[in-house]
DNA sequence: GTTGAGCGTT
């Protein structure tokens, strides 16, 4: 009885696991079938970049019961996948919003970017950019919906598209025809601009002139 | 209507 063997790993937070070292191409499905020998899964995510859309190399899995985690940990730690050995840990920390991420990503960038090179993509990128503002808008118009890498989860609804509503009953009538009179409001703020005053909308002191007056113009009909 | 977002080194 060796208690240093059970010091391997760490105790399991959560049911979370953090699954090092995989392949190029891993995908969810595939881990979650893995994993899920074990234990039911509940959800597989597979991070990737989120410039260029790639894959990591690590995934997260999350059992259902901590202790199925534990079991796929140990039995799958240090496994072959695919002919790369897989390093399970439980997953530490919470995850992240993606705002966070993101600005983290964007201020983890500047450190490196400036002379010699570590950003995750290349130099070029930044030359090659024309009008588009975030280099991974370029990259989604090349993979366009190229199978997201998302999570096995996604069996919420598989067959829905299948009810083409093409029955000739349309008689065209409703045209594609928005008026596009309406959105001319930049911010729908009630009043957050510069006008403190909550006189209801006062008018333009012009326009209030205007209307001191009591113009009897459309008092009679004057038809002549 | 939880908004796919998370550890590459112990």
């Amino acid at each position: 009885m060796s208690r240093k063997d059970m010091s391997r790993y760490s105790r399991p937070p959560n049911t979370s696991l953090y699954v090092r070292n995989v392949p190029d191409g891993t995908r969810p499905d595939e881990v979650r079938s893995l994993f899920g020998k074990y234990g039911p899964i509940v959800d597989v995510y597979i991070p990737l970049d989120h410039f260029t859309r790639h894959p990591r190399g690590f995934a997260y899995l999350t059992f259902e019961d901590v202790r199925d985690a534990e079991d796929a940990m140990y039995g799958l730690d240090r496994s072959r996948f695919y002919g790369r050995e897989l390093e399970i840990q439980f997953a530490e920390g919470d995850r992240k919003t993606p705002t966070q991420m993101r600005a983290k990503e964007r201020h983890d960038s500047p450190p490196s970017r400036r002379h010699g090179h570590g950003g995750r993509y290349d130099d070029r990128d930044r030359r090659d950019r024309r009008r588009s503002r975030s280099p991974y808008e370029r990259e989604r118009r090349r993979s366009r919906s190229r199978s997201p890498h998302y999570s096995s989860s996604s069996r919420r609804s598989r067959s829905r598209s299948n009810e083409r509503r093409r029955s000739g009953g349309g008689t065209s009538t409703s045209r594609r025809r928005k008026s596009y009179s309406r959105s001319r409001s930049r911010s729908r703020s009630p009043r957050a601009r510069r006008e403190p005053s909550p006189r209801s909308r006062s008018p333009s002191p012009q326009y209030r002139s205007r209307s001191h007056t009591p113009r009897s113009r459309s008092r009679s009909p004057e038809a002549h």
